[in-house]
DNA sequence: TTGATTCATCAACTGGACTTGATCGGGGCC
DNA sequence: GGCCCCGATCAAGTCCAGTTGATGAATCAA
């Protein structure tokens, strides 16, 4: 049985691989891999400044691949699988005829 | 049966997420996805100037998500379907655990 | 209310990715 | 040989993503 997941449209594909595509935004997602975590654990993990790691999970979220959650002065942040699974499956639609040979060239 | 492929490095990958995330080299990649091209039937298709699609055909190969072949005075590049599958197998990687609630904050 | 804590936002700065136009080198044709 | 075509490479310029430090907004405690 399959759940029924919409296709993702390039434009959205594509800024969702260049947010992953940043070094420190990758530690962050490898991070939340482990399970969601408020803002002030994820500075303290990382040992970045505050306002950085602002700036990165909200393009992160942006794109998609985070949810955030409010509870009291914290805001806790947590991958979303499905951004991911999306992913996954557009690379999928790209390894389609890659190997058919090239036209003759003149 | 299943195809032995190895894991791929978190580096790499990014490497791989990075050279995707240009919307000029997501073009290119679209189009090879179609099969192999020369470089001077891509310039065509795209409307670019020669150098520049140069500049990127370099980073996606070095990406390892392009390989090229040499015939006669035409340069013919292809995808690297199995760059693609890799990928897609890491990012299976990260949708782990991100269930799993934060842990209590204070 | 005052102060402390958590997090977002802002403005200014910096570095590097990308672009552009020119040049170079290899390969094939005459 | 001489010439032209294909493609890579180079140097210079531009522009934007990311960094940094400061300020703002919201929440809670005393």
């Amino acid at each position: 049985m399959r759940v029924l997941d919409h296709p993702i449209a390039p434009e959205q594909a594509r800024a969702r691989l260049k947010a992953l595509a940043d070094p420190l935004r990758l530690q962050v997602i490898e991070v939340l891999a482990g399970g969601e975590r408020c803002v002030c654990d994820l500075t303290a993990e990382l040992g970045l400044a505050q306002s950085k790691l602002s700036f990165h999970l909200k393009v992160l979220k942006e794109a998609g691949l985070l949810a955030d959650r409010q509870e009291g002065r914290w805001t806790y942040y947590r991958l979303r699988s499905e951004a991911i699974e999306q992913l996954q499956q557009w690379l999928g639609g790209l390894a389609g005829h890659c190997r058919t040979p090239a036209p003759p060239c003149l």
